[in-house]
This record gives C-alpha cells, sequence and structure tokens, in this order.
RNA sequence: GGACAGGUGGGUGAGCGGUUAAAGCCAACAGACUGUAAAUCUGUCCCUCCUUGCGAGGUACGAAGGUUCGAAUCCUUCCCUGUCCA
C-alpha cells in the first residue's frame, strides 16, 4: 500500500498532540520511509503490572491508532522489565518481580482491550524484558556511562523530590535509561507517550545517538483528566472509566463529570473536530443547547466506541429510568435471604445489608439505616429489625440496589 | 562510621502519659437541593455483638519488647526515611 503524501500525514498525525520533537524530522522521516516503502517503527511503552486500561490510555492508543491508519507499524511494548521498578512517580518501591506467567496473563489481557482500538495486523507486542534481560552487569554501566546524574536530575519529579528530600532510589534513575535502551533495542522512528512521559521520551533520543542511531521522534499526547476533572485519569485514584467496564457504569461515570471537562472528553476522547466541539460550547452559553443532552451524546459515543450503539442506547435508557427518575434498575440482582440475617423475632436489616452487598460493614450498615438511607419496598427502613416480611424485598441503599426472597 | 530529625487512619496532618477510635483539611459514602453535572447545606466515615445505648467488647498510631493503675505519647532494641559530617 502506498503511503499518503507527507504533508498530508503529517497534519493527520499532528491532530490532537500535545507536543511533536521535531515535526521537521518526521516529515524528513515520513519522506524517507515512503521513498523505500518502509513504514514507520512507532513505540509506545505500558506497565505490565496495570493491564485494565482506561480511557487515559485511549487517548495514545487513538493517536497510535493514527499511525496504523497511515500505514506505519505500531509496537506495543510491555515493560515487564521496567516493571520492576515502576515509573518513578513519587512511590520509592521497587516491585516483586512477576513471574512469567502473570506476565503473559497480562499481556493477553492487553490484547483483548487494546485491539478495540488498534489494528491486530500492524501492531507488534513486545516485551522489554527480551533484551534487558540479558544485558550484562558491564553492559548497564556502559549505558549508564552515557548520561550524567545532573541530566536525570532536570526531570520534573526528581528535582522536586531532591529538594523536598523525599528518597530517589538509585534504582529510580535507571528507569529513562532503560526506556531510551528499548527505543534503540527496537530501532523505533517514533515513541509516543502521555505528556508526562516526555522526560524519558527525550532521554531516548539520546541514548539511540549515543549508539550510533538516529534519534527517534517524539510525540505527546496530553493527559486525560479523570472524573474528578483535577488529576489525572489513574486507577489508583479511582476516578477512571475502564474500557471493560459495562456500558451502563460507563455510561453514568461519563455523566458525573463536569459540564466543563465535557467538552475535554470530547475533544480527546471523539473524533469530532475542533471547531465543531468549540460550537457545540457556544450553543450552550447561549442556551440553544442542554448540556445535559450533550453529555448524553457523548456518553452514547463512547460506550458505542467500546461496546455498541444498542448497549449506548441501553445504557442511556437506564441512566433516565435510574438517575434521572430515581427508579430501580431493570437489572437488579435478586438474592436468597442469608440465613444469617434473621432471628427468631425477624429480620436483622443491618445484617441483610452487609451480606447482601449493599453496605460495606454490618457497623456501616447501621450507619446507613439510622441516617435513613435505606429503603425497602420504597419505605424508609429505620429500624433494624423487620418483621413479617414474605415475597420479595426490593432494598435500595443510595444507588445500590438488591431484591430479596425471603421464604415463606 | 558519626550527629541530628522523622515514621500517625484512603491521602495530608495535629496530638507528645489518662477526658484520644485519635483535631482540621481532602477524598469517600449517605441525605437535602438540582429533570446531567458542578456548587451549596447536613450527617457519616476501623470491626463485631446485642437489650440500638452519648451501650459492650475487640483491633489500631513502623516492628518487637519494657516502664506505668493507664502509652500514639516515656525507655530499649530493631527496621525504614531525610539532612549534615566523614
Amino acid at each position: 500500500m502506498p503511503f499518503a503524501p507527507v504533508e498530508e500525514q503529517l497534519t493527520y498525525l499532528k491532530k490532537g498532540l500535545a507536543e511533536l520533537i521535531r515535526e521537521d524530522e518526521l516529515r524528513e522521516r515520513l519522506a524517507a520511509a515512503a521513498k523505500v516503502h518502509r513504514p514507520l517503527r512507532v513505540k509506545a511503552g505500558f506497565d505490565p503490572t496495570a493491564p485494565d486500561l482506561h480511557l487515559g490510555h485511549t487517548v495514545l492508543l487513538r493517536k497510535m491508532k493514527h499511525f496504523q491508519d497511515l500505514g506505519h507499524r505500531v509496537i506495543f511494548l510491555i515493560g515487564d522489565m521496567t516493571g520492576l521498578i515502576g515509573d518513578p512517580t513519587g512511590r520509592n518501591i521497587t516491585r516483586p518481580p512477576m513471574t512469567r506467567d502473570e506476565i503473559n496473563r497480562n499481556a493477553e489481557t492487553y490484547r483483548q482491550q487494546v485491539f478495540r482500538i488498534l489494528d491486530p495486523q500492524k501492531t507488534e507486542i513486545r516485551f522489554n524484558s527480551e533484551w534487558l534481560e540479558p544485558l550484562t552487569f558491564e553492559n548497564v554501566v556502559r549505558l549508564c556511562s552515557k548520561y550524567t546524574v545532573a541530566r536525570l536530575l532536570e526531570r520534573d519529579d526528581f528535582s522536586k523530590r531532591f529538594k523536598e528530600g523525599s528518597p530517589i532510589s538509585v534504582h529510580e534513575l535507571l528507569y529513562p535509561l532503560a526506556q531510551g535502551f528499548d527505543s534503540f533495542a527496537l530501532e523505533c522512528d517514533v515513541e509516543m507517550g502521555g505528556t508526562d512521559q516526555k522526560f524519558n521520551l527525550l532521554v531516548g533520543r539520546e541514548i539511540q545517538k549515543d549508539y550510533g542511531q538516529v534519534s527517534q521522534i517524539i510525540a505527546t499526547v496530553p493527559i486525560l483528566e479523570g472524573l474528578d476533572g483535577v488529576e489525572k485519569m489513574s486507577k489508583s485514584k479511582g476516578n477512571y472509566i475502564g474500557i471493560t467496564e459495562p456500558p451502563k457504569v460507563m455510561f453514568r461515570k461519563i455523566m458525573q463529570i463536569s459540564d466543563e471537562l465535557m467538552y475535554r472528553y470530547y475533544e480527546l476522547l471523539t473524533d469530532l473536530q475542533m471547531h465543531e466541539i468549540t460550537r457545540l460550547r457556544e450553543n450552550v452559553t447561549a442556551g440553544l443547547r442542554d448540556p445535559m443532552e450533550l453529555k448524553m451524546e457523548l456518553g452514547r459515543r463512547i460506550v458505542a466506541d467500546f461496546h455498541s450503539a444498542e448497549d449506548a442506547d441501553a445504557a442511556a435508557d437506564a441512566f433516565d429510568r435510574e438517575v434521572r427518575q430515581g427508579l430501580e434498575p431493570a437489572d437488579t440482582e435478586t438474592v436468597d435471604l442469608p440465613p444469617q440475617a434473621s432471628s427468631e423475632r425477624g429480620i436483622r436489616v443491618d445484617k441483610l445489608i452487609a451480606l447482601v452487598g449493599v453496605a460495606d460493614s454490618v457497623t456501616d450498615a447501621t450507619r446507613k439505616i439510622k441516617a435513613g438511607a435505606v429503603e425497602i419496598n420504597g419505605a424508609v427502613q429505620k429500624d433494624l429489625l423487620l418483621t413479617g416480611a414474605r415475597g420479595t424485598l426490593v432494598i435500595r441503599v443510595g444507588k445500590k440496589w438488591k431484591r430479596v426472597r425471603v421464604a415463606g
């Protein structure tokens, strides 16, 4: 397949990038690639420990897909070796080495998830243990000799921690070097990552040069804010939307974001053009469009991307019922009354809701009941004891619902 | 190797012998208000038990011991972190 004209490719690729270093190098490289019909090798690295991708990752994956759209080759690198270090984000931990088994399992999970976006035909999945593991101590020393401590400490995160006296372990300094070595080993033309990866990506340029290779071009994508609109989306902060989450959950989480954040999501998670998004915003300001309606549209689009259009509609309907009208979800789970929840005098509601999973613990359940947060069959249940119950109880605690079958 | 300063609940961060399950803030959860959110206000925020009470127990302030009627608070040892000196 012939490549598209260089300038056309460039325009397509630049859309939505945070930064491109350097543009003229990419232009040259695209031209050279077209001449010999060699696709560019585009790498992005991923952590082996967190195989659950969320929308934050998809900003990058979508961009990687764009390279594939143009006929280039994407290398999905799983950092199983660098995973021992963990990207130094302030946590001074050496993670326990993962077994080959775990890594393979995670890789499989990745495979299932990333191919919802990437084209498997144009994707290579690699592990950096492939070349980092056989590296001898001598080679590690050589690698280290290529870079200075001062330059490593330029990294934001390091210099900050250094200044405030937080610990920085030596192995953490190795992370950027190892990542740079990956680029050399894979002969990358381009490396991608979030803007927070800029430092590491730049080190790769130096390392490649030192090893006699042409420096990679680096392309960074913006970091997606999480549901709170402030911190970056991450699993550990709990402000994420996982790409394998059920449609209803996805949809509800999207509806949870602020109106302001909605435009950002439109920008980074849909193919809508910037000018279209600006117009949407203007229409809302002018009172021509309802922000909620726009947000539901966003939710539909995202759910449809990872599930299907039907799922998206169903999720929107469910949201309408459950959140806007406060009705019971259509798919409330029904369980039998746990025997531990009944006593001679009746049903112990506190134990019941804890056992059935709508409260965290019996203590928590007691608090919720006293606070009037528990409804049974539509009536607020303030008493810990429920007598004369029969049939099926419809229990609601906040947004959690459960049906409980009572024998007799 | 030496001197000094630290290690508290999901996160910050007070407390430095009892009235402390441990202030304040953030997050979280629930309620009110909203036909999305946000904002705001209120309450809750270790676990178990029951006779549901400003109830009774059990765990908890890096780890293990010790001193005390009583320790997150004092002592000892150990582990971890930082700063300075070598």
